[in-house]
DNA sequence: GCGGTCAAGCCGTGTC
DNA sequence: GACACGGCTTGACCGC
């Protein structure tokens, strides 16, 4: 099953190691995690922002113009690409391989920019089955005016690419996971090594309390100095001993 | 179906 | 402003 990334409950950063780095190109401020769970709010609006004031952009309208050639330059291109000698075994294998009828259009074969509303489509049809049976490819494709073949390539690259962003998502967890496990076994280590350290010093063992508290005797109830000389030797109470108080329970009843 | 990869297209930035 | 360059996104393909 396909989970999203907030489904993790994670607020976690993205674009962690992989083969993506945009946060590490100095030109380049990190603007955006690297794979877009939502495409209406990254690609698509850039895509669309620019396609549009494309005058030769077309909103697909059959199979054979499933392809948007968005620049007529593009097209030439194209058609010299495939037309070229050297290129029959390219033409051969796109469109033909495995037998597939659903490749064979012909004309424009090179990259298509699906539109807002086709991604938006096959966005939604993802969220509820990240997996389309041979049915449902087929109904889709005819609702987008895309062929079969398209929408099952489209459903393969966004299972691939939810898995990889999922990936990272755990991965910057675990990362995270470690670095606080770390911080928690050197902060234990440390107090391990002073529990030693105390443990191990010679008696009587004097346990220092912090300057502001007030130690009582529990022989004497006495807070503070208790038995000092300086204070009469009598009980007063709530006295804080001018220097920090040690109360040795080796001692202190003899003398109390 | 998946993982890996290629390549088109777009964008931001730097340089002139 | 034009151009070059690099990075990113994503459609498409190959091999398994």
């Amino acid at each position: 099953m396909e989970t999203d990334a907030c489904d993790v409950g994670l607020a976690l950063g993205l674009g962690v190691g992989g083969r993506r780095s945009s946060s590490s190109n100095p030109r380049r401020p990190h603007k955006q995690p690297s794979l877009t769970f939502s495409l209406s709010d990254d690609a698509l609006p850039r895509q669309a922002a620019a396609r549009p004031s494309s005058p030769h952009s077309s909103t697909v309208s059959s199979f054979s113009t499933a392809y948007t050639c968005t620049d007529p330059s593009t097209i030439k291109k194209e058609k010299e690409y495939f037309a070229a000698g050297s290129e029959e075994g390219e033409v051969d294998r796109i469109g033909s391989r495995r037998g597939n009828d659903d490749d064979n259009d012909g004309g424009c074969r090179k990259k298509l920019r699906l539109t807002k509303e086709q991604s938006a489509m096959l966005e939604d049809r993802f969220k509820e089955h990240s997996t389309l049976n041979p049915k449902q490819k087929h109904t889709l494709a005819k609702q987008l005016n895309l062929r079969p073949r398209q929408v099952e390539v489209w459903f393969q690259n966004r299972r691939a690419r939810t898995k990889l962003k999922q990936t990272e998502v755990d991965c910057e967890f675990l990362k995270r996971c470690c670095e606080s496990l770390t911080d928690e076994n050197r902060r234990l280590q440390k107090e391990l090594q002073e529990l030693k350290s105390l443990k191990f010093a010679p008696p009587p063992v004097y346990i220092q309390f912090p300057a502001a508290t007030l130690t009582m005797c529990p022989s004497c109830k006495t807070i503070g100095g208790g038995t000092d000389s300086s204070n009469g030797g009598g009980a007063e109470p709530f006295v804080v001993t001018p220097k920090p108080h040690f109360y040795n329970p080796f001692v202190h009843s003899a003398t109390c």
